[in-house]
DNA sequence: GGCTTAATTAAGAGTAAGCTTAAATAGTGC
DNA sequence: GCACTATTTAAGCTTACTCTTAATTAAGCC
């Protein structure tokens, strides 16, 4: 009998249609590199809290990301290790759009220069 | 002034969301190598030629494939520069599923060897 | 032009996704 | 237990997705 496989791959087709939506992905976004409760991952967006803690049940039963409760909070990260080659997907879309943002403030910045404000 | 970006990067917000259909991925695995007609194409599916007509047009805009007329036919083919790091995603998925479909057959010959059909 | 084949567009129906508000759960401290 | 805070679940609504059938476009051939 083969050893059973310990590091669970990821479910790729789970994870694209998760990850399809951009809600999700700004969840994941924010809950990257740090964790953060359910209640401070809602009040970043502009939508309900129930439709945030709808989507974070979504992200964990995926196991896109890890749920851990201290007392009466849950503070969710996001688990990396589920997102196999999607990691690189979003990072590199991450990357863009920080680029995007860059050259916008670039070019406001030449534009007031000129102008001489 | 910059010179223009002349290989568009791939739209991975686009294409994620193309592509968590799983018809679309299907569709997208069979002119992965090689060029197919619309009707062939169609063909493959349990579904009416519209219903994927409109997913190769969804495909086509989103620049996943690429079209190419011949007389009345519609050839189409997988654009996979488009793709960007999700070309691993889907080939990783479609490798995992082939390790399936062996693991199902190697369990089916050992069932049937010992039961001396 | 008229006929045939290849494929698409149009219009409509059923289903699923994502949001909202209201109600419920669960932990903490008095 | 009761009140308070953090968060989720439930129910309903609206919109978007995917499919269907019917009609249309376009090319090739007689």
């Amino acid at each position: 009998m083969q050893p059973t496989t310990h590091i669970a791959p990821p479910n790729l087709d789970v994870a694209l249609a998760v990850l399809s939506n951009s809600r999700r992905r700004e969840i994941l976004q924010m809950i990257w590199s740090e964790e953060r409760s359910a209640g401070d991952i809602a009040g970043a967006f502009d939508v309900s809290w129930p439709a945030t803690s709808q989507n974070l049940r979504l992200l964990k039963s995926s196991g896109l990301v890890s749920e851990r409760r201290v007392g009466t909070r849950r503070l969710y990260t996001a688990n990396r290790a589920a997102l196999g080659p999607l990691e690189l997907v979003l990072t590199q879309m991450w990357q863009r759009d920080l680029g995007r943002l860059k050259r916008a403030a670039e070019r406001e910045a030449r534009g007031r220069r000129r102008t001489r404000v």
